[in-house]
RNA sequence: GCGCCAGUAGCUCAGGUGGAUAGAGCAACUGCCUUCUAAGCAGUAGGUCAGGGGUUCGAGUCCCUUCUGGCGUACCA
């Protein structure tokens, strides 16, 4: 559970409150207390690998040039024994500090004592969270946007277990509904049309149009023949449906296997029909008061929470709207389930629906004030070929697959690739991706591992082996030093992308620890050193290959061996 | 119209809650393999941070505004 970023920036904050105190006693600087600085990282290391503004910071309370404040500091710094070996001021007060060989030392010895677990914290304290994710509609295969939304939810959720979170993966399946309707109509059309011809039968307006649906119609003649031909329209759709759906669920499940997701539980809307569940959650509602008529229809007094609408829960035919269904399953995870907090991720194409729904979840009678739900909202996944931009659309039956996109690009690049942040348009280029070989990051980092493994496979069979100890006290190369301190980076890293829900921070991580390692690889030679040298290279390497391979096992990418 | 997200190098994108000279990868150019994996390294070049105001010691970052692009604003989900 070590944090060496946090410590060393706690150990100034002391470092510098001590020094204070003794100024004060000296007589050098007023009391009054110093105002609290801040220690950051500078972005050129020339200034340090530390620098506290705490001089600037109380200027104004003891009314004093920060200069003249950093220079009692410094004079009264007691360095021996710490995380640093030097300090100076620079510019207009800031104190740069740089560490030393005991903090180098430990971060080494962290990650040999952590082992896989290095980079875990318990930020989060065993809450109970939900990662809600992919979702896609059973009624055809899994897109490109599917792709994206699952690489995120997946490894947000990973990233949010390392973190001290205690984490459920779920997948809402919609198995009802009119679009499922509407999908039960398009294998019937596809079906008549197998039958009698395509042009004998007319294909439904809004119809699911992909070659998905013909092959369920195929499937479904071939084992069944004209069975159906006579049937009454609605009681075809029904088996279609049922013979449809669990079709489709299964083969989602099998991408979702490939693409390395697996949920704790594969929810199905359906369920909380039949249970009663969503006419109880609305009739909850109802009674409460927040509801009215108009048109036949049951409508939620939604502005009454705040939204800019107010929202169907019934329809006029007696069927209760996906906005119904979903504060009914949102009701279910909280109260029902115990989940402390839900986070849903969303395309944008969902965003209004968020900020409306999330405003109908404050409803008291849902009893949910002391829950959090927040909603990951993704942007849209642009595809374009070239310069021309590729349109895409479930129905149209255009899209391109998310298994076809594993065949094309693998799976190790399609995650690396989509584990990109969620506020920003990604675009996708078609003709790239098919030749995303050695010119795509993944490889860069996948590369570094492979090198360290063999390396150290090649130093074994010399009787060299990592021995699990190290003196940093060797290893003063710069290549070596911001190697290290970006092994030290790993666990802030980790918590920062749990707190903002951004996984793509691990994505970059990894990538500037590949850089950092091949930079030191080409300047330090590992086999031909002074034995102790030798040993605390090998301990280096072996730190960098193990916070690689963690770092890509939050992002779902295989570390190879060999390449 | 209103709302959400975005606009940073030729392309794709980084730039924790304002900090020192705005970064990386790809593409371009120049070097480095008889020595641990060259899918690598070192270097050069490339910028009005969309435009305009403002806040302050200091703005890519915060506020206002204009422009451009994506998405939303269904008794679809």
């Amino acid at each position: 559970m070590a944090n060496l970023i946090e410590d060393a920036k706690r150990s100034i904050d002391e470092l510098i409150g001590k020094a204070y105190a003794a100024a004060v006693s000296a007589g050098e600087l007023p009391e009054g207390g110093l105002g609290s600085g801040k220690v950051e990282i500078p972005k050129d290391s020339a200034n340090g690998d530390y620098a506290a503004n705490h001089a600037m910071a109380s200027a104004k309370a003891l009314g004093m040039q920060p200069r003249k404040i950093a220079e009692a500091l410094l004079s009264h710094l007691e360095l021996e024994g710490s995380f640093f070996e030097k300090a100076e001021i620079a510019g207009p007060g800031f104190i740069n500090l740089r560490l030393s060989d005991k903090w180098y030392g430990e971060v080494l010895a962290s990650i040999m004592r952590e082992g896989g677990s290095y980079g875990s914290c318990d930020e989060g304290k065993g809450e109970k969270v939900m990662v809600e994710f992919v979702s896609a509609n059973p009624t055809g295969p899994m897109t490109i946007g599917n792709a994206r939304g699952g690489v995120l939810g997946d490894a947000l959720a990973s990233v949010m277990q390392r973190a001290g979170y205690d984490v459920w993966r779920e997948f809402y399946v919609n198995d009802a509904g009119n679009q499922v309707d509407l999908f039960g109509k398009s294998i019937e059309a596809r079906y008549l049309q197998l039958i009698k011809g395509e042009d004998a039968v007319e294909f439904p307006d809004n119809g699911y149009h992909g070659d998905d649906i013909k092959e369920l119609a195929r499937l479904i003649h071939e084992r069944d023949g004209d069975k159906y031909l006579d049937m009454d329209s609605a009681e075809r759709c029904k088996a279609f449906v049922e013979f449809g759906l669990p079709h489709n669920i299964a083969l989602m499940e099998k991408h979702l296997e490939r693409y390395r997701i697996s949920f704790d539980k594969w929810f199905l809307e359906s369920s909380l029909h039949e249970s009663g569940y969503v006419a109880e959650t609305v009739k909850l509602l109802e009674n409460a008061g927040h509801t009215y008529e108009k048109d036949g229809a049951i409508w939620l007094k939604n502005t009454e929470f705040g939204a800019d609408k107010d929202e169907v829960l019934r329809r006029a035919n007696g069927f209760y709207t996906y906005y119904a269904v979903d504060i009914a399953y949102h009701r279910n995870k909280f109260i029902e389930r115990g989940f402390d907090r839900v986070i849903d991720v969303w395309g944008a194409d969902h965003h209004g629906h968020a900020i409306r729904f999330a405003a109908s979840m404050t409803a008291p009678e849902l009893g949910l004030e002391d829950k959090k739900l927040d909603f990951l909202i993704m942007q849209m996944v642009r595809l374009v070929r070239g310069n021309e931009i590729v349109k895409v659309s479930k129905r149209t039956g255009k899209a391109l697959t998310l298994n076809d996109l594993m065949d094309e690009i693998g799976v190790d690049a399609c995650r690396f690739f989509f584990n990109a942040k969620p506020d920003t348009h990604l675009e996708f280029d078609l003709d790239l991706a098919i030749r995303q070989d050695s010119e795509n990051p993944v490889y860069y980092v996948q590369y570094a591992h492979a090198r360290i493994c063999s390396l150290l496979a090649a130093l074994a069979e010399e009787g060299h082996k990592p021995d699990g100890s190290v003196s940093a006290a060797l290893l003063r190369e710069p290549q070596e030093r911001e190697l290290i301190k970006q092994l030290a980076q790993y666990t802030d890293e980790i918590r920062l992308a749990a707190r903002d829900y951004d996984p793509s921070r691990i994505n970059r991580y990894v990538t500037e620890l590949a850089a950092r390692f091949h930079r030191f690889y080409n300047a330090c030679r590992i086999k031909d050193a002074e034995p102790e040298l030798l040993s605390a290279r090998l301990a280096l390497c072996d730190c960098t290959r193990s916070v690689i391979a963690n770092a890509l096992s939050i992002i779902g990418v295989t570390a190879p061996e060999k390449m």
